[in-house]
DNA sequence: CTGCGCCTTGAAGCTGGGTTGAAGTCAAGG
DNA sequence: CCTTGACTTCAACCCAGCTTCAAGGCGCAG
């Protein structure tokens, strides 16, 4: 019925993350506890696409504890689908905010990135918008 | 000549940051060392945007060391010069695939947040575009 | 039945990013 | 003078998020 073939280390492997951490997620509720076939753990290609979407929460900053509500498994009618709704209201403006800045900073970077002069004056990193040493 | 009026509570209240982190900006090169006025550190208003920038690279992934790298204070023609060159440039295309994951993420977010539906199935905030459960 | 490779667990350790606490300094005010 | 309050340093502590280690299990090849 379930199609879990996948060992953890390929799973790991594919995810680009670790057995270890894998270990780490389902110990702490971040993923669900997957199949066993005589105490191993089966996966299947889903939750492959779930690192990823773990990896990608993370890098979003949301810690292991949100994504465990946002992302965990809540059925419909529980009071956690709720929660999931008003969390999600929160973090959307954060996640706007974090989008807002990191473009600021790719075009700081970008202008780094594409300065050949001699001095820093010219294409300093610093100085988002400010004046200063004007 | 420099107008160093500020103390640390004053920059960090106006920051948003605490006292303490400041101080230990200083400690690994973060920021810049201060000006002292009998031992107390004083900051020109340019601290208060210099600790937005870190706060939103922060966000953005960065480490406080390559902050420190890249947006430390660097002289023209100091080796650093080219290394910070060559930082942005491998930061780059990481700040483009976090603000691409991001934004996928605030859709996720979005379509929970608006989702008024009884059952979970409908609006899961889970697969982004995997099919799956089909 | 031995070795190999990957898996298991639990506990302990590590790193980054700070915070907290103790003990002391300085300037102003009563 | 002495307190008050905001600052100083240094070391110790804390938390999240893993990694590493020790000791062992399972299945397969030789």
């Amino acid at each position: 019925m379930t199609d879990a073939t996948l060992t953890i280390g390929e799973v790991a492997g594919q995810a680009g993350t670790s057995a270890s951490a894998i270990r780490y997620y389902e110990r702490i509720g971040v993923l669900p506890d997957p199949d066993r076939v005589s105490g191993q753990r089966r996966y299947t290609p889903a939750a492959i696409e779930r690192l990823e979407l773990l990896k990608a929460a993370k890098r979003a900053g949301f810690t292991l504890e949100e994504t465990r509500l946002l992302f965990g498994d809540h059925d419909a009618g529980t009071p956690a689908h709720d929660h999931v709704r008003t969390l999600a209201e929160q973090k959307l403006p954060e996640v706007d905010a974090l989008i807002e800045h990191a473009t600021q900073i790719r075009e700081l970077l970008a202008r780094a990135a594409d300065c050949h002069a001699e001095h820093l004056d010219e294409c300093t990193v610093l100085q988002p918008r400010a004046p200063a040493r004007g």
